[in-house]
DNA sequence: ACAACATGTTGCATAATACGCAACACAATC
DNA sequence: GATTGTGTTGCGTATTATGCAACATGTTGT
C-alpha cells in the first residue's frame, strides 16, 4: 500500500526534522510533485494526526499523535516505572543512565539520566542508534533467537566506528557471548572514546522488553576497572527484574 | 486522498479502542475488506507508527508516534509549565484542574489535576470533550474570530444535557459574552450536577493555546458562591499568563 | 480428538484513485 | 514591481488499492 508508505515515511521526516515539515520538504525527500506532497500532508491533518500552523503553513504533530503514544506508554509502563531506579543507577555509578527498547534494528532511546560527573555523554530522547554497535542493542537482540537477526538487518552493517562489528557472524558470535555473560558492552563500538554497559529487562506479563545501559568516557575511568559499574546494572537488573517479572534475575 | 483518511481513521479507532487493535476490527468499522484492513495495518506498521504483537497479532502504538508525540510536546511546552501551576490550583480550589487543547470542535484533555474534596470529578487525558458544551471548549473558541466557528462545526450541536446549547446562536452569543467576561461558564452543560469555569492562555512566541479548567459538583458548593474559584482562575490567569507573554493577561 | 468456526495473510483481475502537469493565489525577496 | 519560491486546486491517465477466493493458523464446541 505505497500511499500509505509514503505517508508513514513523511511523518518519519518529520521527526528526522525536528518536528517541522513542510510541503515542499516531503515533495523533495519523497520524490513527488509539490502537488501529491500537499495532498498527502492535509490527509494526515485532516484526522488531526498532524496539524498545520495556519500562519506558517508548517505541518507538525497533532493531538491523535499523543494519543497514539498514550497507548505506548500504558503498554510499556516500565518505562515510567524505571525512572527512580534509573536515578539511582546515575547516582551510585556518576554516569549517565539509558533507557531503549528495539524499533527494527535500531535501539529507540526513551529516557537519559546524566551521572554526576561533570563531563557527560548522552544525547536527547527520541534519537536513535544501530542495534548491533550500542550496547542496548546487542542486550536486546540477545533476547531473540539467533533465526530472526538476520532478518532485521538489510545490506552490510553499518560502522559506526573503527571497532564496530562488520559482520552477522561476528555479531552472532558476540550476541552468545552476552547471553552466557549475561550483559552486553560496547567498547567504542559506538562512539570512539565511549564504553557502555547494558542489560535487558522483560515484563512477563505483557512480553515488552527494554535495555538499561550505563556509558563512560574511557578517560574517566582512570584505572580501567568497570566491575563496580557491571555490579551497579546487575544489581539494578536484581531489583527491577523482581519487580517486573523477569525470571531471569531472580533465580 | 482516501487510503491515507482510511488509515488515519484507523488510528483514531486505535485509540478509542484504548490502544489495541485487530484487523477484525478495522474491517468492520471502515467497512472494507478484512484483506485491505491487514495491508492498511501492516503499512502502518512497516514505517513503525505502529506494532503488531508476535503473539497476540494485536496492533498497537508504535515508537514513530511517540518521537511524534516528543514534537508535540516540544510545541506545547507550556503544558509541561502549567503542571506545578495546576497543582497549586487544585489545592487552593480544592477542585479538579483541567487543562485542555482545541482539536477542531473537540477539546482533547491533556492533564488532569485532582482536588482536596474527597469527591472528585475527573476523565483520564487523551479524553475528548464536545467544545460547544464545555469550558474549556469555550474560552477556546472564544479566541477565534466569529467567522471560523461555523466551518468548526457540521450538523446540529450535539446535545450532552438538557443545558448544552444546541444552536450556533446560542453559541456566539455565548462566545462574545464569555470574551466580555474574560472566563468561560459551563453550568451543566456537559455534565449533570457539574459546573466548570475556563480560561484560556496564548504563548506568544509560538502562537500555541490552551485552556485551564476548575470542575465541581454542585451540592460541593453549598452556598453556591464560586466567585472564590473565578478568583483563583484568574490569578492563575496573571500569574501564567504573564510568564507566557499572554498579554490579555499583564494588562 | 476432530469438526466447525473465526481470523490473518497471500495471488489476481478489475475498478477506483493517486499521480504529474499546468495554472492560479499568495508571500517573500531583490 | 518584477522575480522567485511555495502551497493549493482542476483534469486526464496510469498506477494501485480493492474485493474475491483460497490457504494457513488458531479457537471453540461437542
Amino acid at each position: 500500500m505505497k500511499s500509505i508508505e509514503k505517508a508513514v515515511s513523511a511523518l518519519q521526516l518529520m521527526v528526522e526534522s525536528g518536528g517541522e515539515l513542510r510541503v515542499g520538504d516531503v515533495s523533495r525527500h519523497l520524490k513527488v510533485n509539490r502537488s501529491t506532497a500537499s495532498r498527502l500532508l492535509a490527509s494526515l491533518a485532516g484526522g488531526g494526526l498532524i496539524e498545520q500552523d495556519p500562519l506558517t503553513q508548517r505541518y507538525g504533530a497533532g493531538i491523535l499523535a499523543v494519543q497514539l503514544a498514550a497507548g505506548f506508554h500504558r503498554k510499556f509502563d516500565i518505562v515510567e516505572q524505571a525512572q527512580r531506579e534509573m536515578e539511582a543507577l546515575a547516582r551510585e555509578t556518576q554516569h549517565t543512565a539509558w533507557l531503549g527498547v528495539l524499533s527494527g534494528a535500531e535501539v529507540v532511546v526513551l529516557k537519559t539520566v546524566r551521572g554526576s560527573q561533570p563531563i557527560q555523554f548522552a544525547v536527547e530522547p527520541g534519537h536513535r542508534l544501530p542495534a548491533h554497535a550500542a550496547a542496548m542493542g546487542k542486550a536486546l537482540l540477545s533476547l531473540k533467537p539467533d533465526a530472526e537477526i538476520p532478518g532485521l538487518f538489510e545490506g552490510p552493517l553499518t560502522a559506526a566506528t573503527k571497532q564496530t562489528l562488520h559482520s552477522l557472524d561476528d555479531l552472532l558470535r558476540e550476541l552468545s557471548l552476552t547471553r552466557l555473560r549475561g550483559y552486553a558492552i560496547s567498547d567504542q563500538e559506538l562512539f570512539d572514546g565511549v564504553k557502555a554497559i547494558s542489560i535487558a529487562l522483560t515484563e512477563r506479563h505483557k512480553g515488552t522488553s527494554i535495555a538499561i545501559s550505563v556509558s563512560y568516557p574511557l578517560f574517566a575511568l582512570a584505572d580501567g576497572n568497570d566491575q563496580p559499574i557491571v555490579d551497579a546494572l546487575l544489581a539494578f537488573g536484581r531489583r527491577f527484574g523482581a519487580r517486573i517479572g523477569d525470571d531471569r534475575w531472580t533465580r
